[in-house]
DNA sequence: CATATTCTAGAATACTATTCTAGTATGGTT
DNA sequence: AACCATACTAGAATAGTATTCTAGAATATG
């Protein structure tokens, strides 16, 4: 979408919507006739980011038996989802704080909900099997997920000289150690 | 400020200038002559928290000598700077991502840098003295920061029913042991 | 082929940010 | 105290942008 570009460059609000009908070649009310308004068209796109990202995450994490295994793939993948997809990387990066998100997005509520959940029963086995420890939901987001936007954040910004294979390596291992049954 | 409430209650685009007018009582005339425009107001109010924030932040990292003391500290400082100023939090978690703060802030790219530098100069220290792991400069910032930043986001969001006493034991315990020399 | 529906155009409208002009307070200077 | 300069305030005027509306073109459906 030449929105996505639009709102990379310039920002959503520095964004005219001439400007998308321009580099679309769509017309005033055909953009209207698909999406309500601007937020809508903005919260589209990132539904349509967020859940291309989650696909693969699922996938890659619920193709591990091993609790181990997991994590460092959903590290890996991330790493990699985000050196493929860097303008959607930072477009969801820009946008997963926006206010409009939250209010705009029914389908959005849907999608999370389904993705945390899938993901919970995927640690719920292994901390059953005592290979991940028992800790608050909100922990286990905030240890594995936390440095990753984190790292992610700095990279896509251009300050990072460090190499993805590299960073992987650290971030699994703390992620890991941190989640471990010990 | 006024400002802030609206922006956190609409969400920056949704608050007009006139609804800030209203319920602070300037005119027009005197919002401008303070401020460039809307983006530089939000700007302003941004570097008024961060700064704050900041401020509060090397005062407890520099009052500790010992490393796992000021790794502690700190995350301990975020939680309770977070659940004392929660409107602030909001906002600056908000924003941190607007793409405006980049381009709109002279200020706020030396104070982030001056930030940067001093924590910097702690962490080398603790680094020679083989208490703190050597590791890329992306990658501390990662383990500290991100899960807290991620902790602290949903918890604003209301979706947590933990205690910050217990989020902070589980918070400082992980990232101490990621960033300890072992 | 007829008809309904979806989609496109682009002008008209309605907001909202921002600018401008004139004026009002304030603080310093003689 | 009178004067000036500067900082500030007001609110109307302007400009620019999002959104709506009306008419018409394309596409699907029976």
């Amino acid at each position: 979408m030449a929105a996505l570009r639009c709102f990379n460059e310039l920002g959503y609000t520095e964004t005219p919507v001439s400007l998308i009908r321009k580099k679309s070649g769509a017309s005033t009310g055909s953009i209207y006739h698909h999406f309500k308004n601007k937020e809508r068209l903005a919260a589209t796109l990132y539904i349509e980011g967020i859940l291309d990202y989650q696909k693969g995450y699922l996938k890659h994490l619920s193709a591990c038996q091993n609790a181990k295994a997991g994590i460092f793939a959903i590290v890996r993948y991330h790493l990699s989802w985000v050196t493929e997809n860097p303008e959607w990387a930072i477009y969801l990066n820009r946008m997963r704080h926006a206010e409009f998100m939250a209010a705009s997005g029914e389908q959005l509520n849907k999608a999370n909900a389904d993705f945390i959940h899938e993901i919970g029963a995927w640690f719920r086995g292994h901390i059953k099997a005592g290979k991940i420890r028992k800790l608050p939901v909100e922990i286990y987001a905030a240890l594995l997920m936390g440095p990753l936007q984190e790292y992610t954040r700095t990279w896509l910004r251009g300050d990072s000289a460090l190499n993805h294979g590299d960073a992987a390596a650290y971030l699994a291992e703390a992620a890991w150690s941190s989640l471990k049954q010990s």
